[in-house]
DNA sequence: TATGAATGAGCATTCATTCAT
DNA sequence: AATGAATGAATGCTCATTCAT
């Protein structure tokens, strides 16, 4: 009798509810971060009460994984679609990446300190969250494989070093803009250059490097 | 009746407890993070009562603001004794700061988030806070100015874009590293040769860079 | 429209339904107590939704004093009928319904409280509360019968005495072992000849102050 | 400068909280047992905050142990002054003994399953609660070494089988008056004869039997 | 100057129960 | 007849802060 693509009237305002609390618990962990956010406030913003959100979500460290893991999975394909993009150069296509993680990271601040090693939420070695940790691992892979493919690292350990760099190049532009209360968009044509800026010059030193040890 | 230069013996004993006071704040808040202390962990920790602490702060913002100032204060002094010393190699010099700079956010972690602009205590519109405002601008200062002695930029933008982006290094370096619970010294033994490997990158991709521009 | 003995499907349904609700509701109380058993638990292991449970039963309460009943009713007919076989020495007879009641108890642990006096749960004044009441009147009586087939007490008085002694011995009997987390049976196997051995002794001593007294 | 026996009205004051909160919890528990009663309800009948509680308690179990020791121990000190009376028959100390301990078990109803091994309260291996446990035992060594002097059991076991039988008889008697809401010296004289019949009539039985064997 | 006593607001979480379908 | 959605009230507990001395 049931029929995928049909949801009774039920289904969709479960789903409904489901959709305000994620949408509210995303912008208030993104405004105020995950400790400073009740459970609470969350049911205030979604317009329903507090013990609705534990019939959806275990507990707050679960919404706040399943809150995450969607647009980081979505984020990983971005990222991957670019790299496929053969037909471009491949400096555009590390800026391209590097762009999707930093908006990423500007649309979801809460999960910066997750993504960006800072532990603010424990991350022992339960279920959802070791999909977090692979996926983590995942996107930093990306962005090392595409980078290298203008260094051309000849050991590994150069390549890891040559990574590292450049990433923590991106993360110290993130978390200095992180606070910024400027529409995303905006903030986001701001930073982009700055970013490809410091990308050139990192680039160019690395290069650089590789010329003077041959 | 008060004489300046003369201390009763009172005001000894209240500036003793203070001392007491800000010393074991500094540690536990540098261990463990700011909220994850309590008032009453600070006072045994200082051998007072937690009500004695609200003696001398207002509250424990306060305490915090209050805490950083003076090893804000006492960090600018240090990079201020190493740029001096004109007989060392301009790099030298900004690997100098850089290391002191490091070790400063190390051993004060709950002060990075204030450093580096992570506002997560927040920066209304109080007393103490314009001061840290201008000690974080000087520091930065400090660095900006180290870094050009080698670069010599001709624009102002132009230094303030190479400041930018070694920052953003520095930053990203810092944050990454600063949920490690290795021993201080142990830890930054192992980021300052990271720092300078990634400094000798920046700069010769900068170096670099003016020269093609030219 | 509705005729004796003709039961709808719906009815029969119903009633299924229902039956799933106590057996399982039953055995969680059993096992863990009435406390700590849950509306949802008890649906769970009903295999229906939890407020299906609410159709049938007021509230948890009344569930429990609905769920004692079947059970207290077919107890007393068990301890009828153990007294009903003459051919059985009066001993026996008295062991094997102090037995019933034992292993009824050791089943039914949720009940003992209500059973036994022990008000774990409120007994205030509404309606199962007193057919419960007279049961556990009617059970009473069943042991005080059997005992006094042995002792062949000469005034009231005395019967009851003898019959309040023996009650407090299964009383203490199985308040004490209660507790225990062994299987049913082999609880029940280790408790019986506990309670011959007590019920003898108890017995030698009655019959011997019967002896004294004449 | 400080004298024994001298107070300062600050701890005065915290003495009488303590006791404050000491007896309403006490009430509380006997009239409605452990689990039914919120720390709030307790802070509300000792007239200071919930949250006051937990200055002196760790938390709710360890309130219940606190209060059950002091009391306990003054039971097992009045056990062992009965028993040390050698001028009185052994069976009037006996019955003294148990009378003591009937009159605790009605006193602090709440105490009851934890004494009489209920694990309403769970016995890990902590702090007080292993001294709980020693006392319990002692307890029962008190009543069966009194016991033993009318009976003088031959094997180990006899002993512990008579010490078992009238400890059920024991425990069904309190068990079953202990939901009655008389006052308690009215309820104790009510009880106490009813103890002693059957008493006599276990020890008598007792004897018999091992003429009996012998 | 210093402190022990005391507290209100807040936290995450659970549960029996009701509502709308 | 049956159920998923939703909730208010409650629980044990913590913490920064204030009060009285």
């Amino acid at each position: 009798m049931e029929q995928e693509g049909k949801k009774s009237r039920q289904e969709l305002r479960s789903e409904e509810t489901k959709r305000c609390i994620r949408e509210a618990a995303g912008e208030l962990f993104a405004e105020r971060g995950f400790h400073a956010v009740t459970m609470r406030e969350i049911a205030k913003a979604a317009g329903c009460s507090h013990t609705t959100i534990y019939l959806y979500y275990k507990d707050k460290e679960t919404l706040l994984e399943q809150l995450a893991l969607p647009p980081l999975r979505e984020l990983e394909q971005e990222m991957r679609g670019a790299m496929a993009r053969t037909e471009r150069a491949p400096k555009d296509v590390l800026y391209d990446i590097s762009g999707s993680f930093i908006r990423f990271c500007l649309s979801y601040k809460s999960m910066v300190p997750v993504l960006l090693g800072t532990k603010a939420v424990r991350m022992d070695a339960k279920g959802p969250q070791n999909e977090l940790n692979s996926v983590r691992l995942r996107l930093f892979g990306c962005i090392s494989e595409s980078l290298d493919c203008m260094i051309k690292s000849q050991t590994e350990e150069e390549r890891l070093q040559s990574s590292r760099i450049y990433f923590f190049m991106l993360q110290g532009l993130i978390t200095t803009y992180m606070e910024n209360e400027e529409p995303l968009e905006q903030l986001f044509a701001r930073i982009v250059p700055l970013m490809e800026e410091a990308g050139d010059i990192l680039l160019l030193g690395l290069l650089q490097k590789r010329k003077l040890q041959n």
